[in-house]
DNA sequence: TATATTTGCTTAATCGATTAAGCAAATATA
DNA sequence: TATATTTGCTTAATCGATTAAGCAAATATA
């Protein structure tokens, strides 16, 4: 049941007896047809319940209007916000997005390019899978001359738009903040410096312990998956050193979520022991005990300003693509483990 | 740049100076095609990297092999990891899944539903918004004759298939255990009545409340969003209550987090003084103090099963969708907060 | 050897919507 | 009154891929 078949233009102009050229002009309320004509064809639209045909319309215009969206995933706060306000940017002007998920792996990032490409999508607003390295898949989306724009996991050498926080200097309020509070071995447990976010905040972290003339200690810096696991296997072996550290920057919430149970589990005073910071500012950094100080990243904005870059690499498709970076700066809350 | 204009079945059939037609065919292994043809063909859609034109077939085939997904957000783990595993179902079966979020919104779920029809989607997958009340946006989908599966906040009056938990059952699950450990006055932070889950599980818990010869008391029953916020304001009114419970069980995690953060701001020990039990089984609640039991939905399977039912429902078009509920069964997680 | 079947393609129509080109009638301008 | 312009449509082609129908050559069967 229930396949009845679709109203098309062609219905309405049989019912008006008018060709479906006219019809369709009516609709876009094209200025060469009589007023006349349009209301009689709305009027059966209407009652036809005519919905266009969508499919029909991308191929002959060439335009699916169509956003392919990859986030490594969708469950954090930060990626979810950012495709909310995405959507809202994008919908307003005309467009629809298809969310896929890379879940952090180089193969299914691949996948999704493929299948996004595939579904004829008009452009492309990604931010990399931890794994990516090799970024030919990318370069696949400038070969088909749509647009591309990456956001917080970002890589300079593709030249495309960029919009993300500055880390470096993110990195800077942290180590800032601890210095002032006393720490003089803070550690960085850190994302791994082929992705480009991790490798500015090991820098921003790294610089700013030089101009506070603190020492450089290697075994006070990793890189990691930041997973929750990550982050309680390396707090784990930070705590096995001689020399222990009197704060640790990490960066990423959920890896600083596991850093704070093992020393929870270790009854280690946080902040009076170690101090730590995270960053992201997801919701349940404020929710544990202490709660984690965190850099806010604005995914809100974020979100909008991809989409707006979307919108006009559409607007001037004579434009190349370059490199062309929207920094934002990223606040630091400071909570309960820093204080 | 980059606007070379795609290879389309002609530009090889030119090439190979034969019939798009004889080249569509090859590319499909037609039997009426020889390998040799078939060799060649597929040789020179490779050398001019050719990509099918997804619109063009769709439209011509009448389906677009997309499914639609709406959930009521994506940043919790629940719905995150339904639409994964969702994904890698579909995935295999060759559909691609555009995923909406209607933030529990009624009138973004009716956007949501337009958006997806209008992308021609060859079905629906959906959990309802909170708001949700009026369900004609969803008969929509129905008279078009596609395929509509919910899942989790479903509605049986829409007479569709249906993925799910058995809410009733672990309201009983969490009642049972809470008697056990030898509580008398337990109190019910649920949501709304008129979705179907969440009054599910308010009449498991009443009626098992019954089976144990406890009395019903009005004032220990609340309906709510179940945010975070909501936990908060019900936990502190429960407290303020002359006959304070000695255990409350809250139909969301979100909302025990912020009921547990009242009860920790009091000093109210968990789960010596007031027993605390969640449902969803979101990471957090095994990461704050005192971990919250919670009950477990199998997010996977969910996920899984919803995308087959779909799968069922495209291979027999000719059956009458109808009221059809896979339930399975959830599973108590028993942590600090109920020991 | 004569007829039937199979193989390997081509031709032409189709999915709906859009648009360039064009035409007749109505209206404006010289 | 004669010509130019505007109005309101129609015709026909198009976006690419697919498929029913059909045809000629090759092969199989009687």
């Amino acid at each position: 049941m229930a396949n009845k078949k679709r109203t098309t233009l062609k219905d309405i102009a049989n019912a008006l007896n008018i060709s479906p050229a006219a019809v369709s002009k009516a609709m876009h309320d094209d200025s060469r047809i009589s007023d006349k004509t349009k209301k009689a064809v709305k009027r059966i639209a209407k009652e036809l319940d005519y919905q266009p045909n969508h499919l029909a319309s991308a191929l002959r215009k060439g335009k699916s209007n169509l956003v392919g969206v990859i986030v490594p995933r969708t469950n954090s706060n930060f990626f979810s916000s950012v495709l909310e306000n995405m959507e809202v940017v994008l919908n307003k002007a005309g467009y629809n997005i298809i969310i896929t998920q890379s879940n952090e792996s180089f193969e299914k990032e691949c996948k999704n390019i493929d299948t996004l490409l595939f579904t004829q999508v008009d452009g492309i607003i990604a931010s990399m899978a931890n794994e990516t390295v090799d970024l030919s898949h990318y370069e696949k989306i400038k070969s088909k001359g749509i647009p591309l724009i990456l956001f917080d996991r970002g890589e300079n050498d593709l030249n495309v738009d960029y919009v993300g926080i500055n880390d470096y200097d993110s990195s800077h309020m942290i180590v800032e903040h601890l210095v002032e509070k006393g720490c003089k071995r803070i550690a960085h447990i850190g994302g791994y410096r082929r992705t480009r976010i991790f490798n500015n905040r090991i820098r921003g972290y790294v610089d700013a312990l030089k101009e506070n003339n603190l020492p450089i200690d290697d075994s006070l810096i990793v890189e990691s998956s930041l997973t929750l696991e990550d982050g309680r296997r390396e707090m784990q072996r930070l705590l096995q050193l001689k020399n222990r550290p009197d704060a640790v920057y990490i960066a990423s919430d959920y890896a600083a979520l596991g850093a704070l149970q093992i020393l929870n589990e270790n009854n280690i005073n946080v902040p009076e022991d170690i101090r730590l910071i995270g960053f992201g500012n997801e919701p349940f950094t404020s929710l544990v005990t202490p709660s984690i100080s965190s850099i806010k990243q604005h995914s809100k904005d974020i979100g909008r300003l991809a989409a707006e870059t979307f919108l006009k690499r559409v607007d001037e498709p004579e434009l190349k693509q370059s490199l062309n970076k929207i920094i934002l700066n990223a606040e630091l809350i400071i909570r309960d483990s820093s204080k």
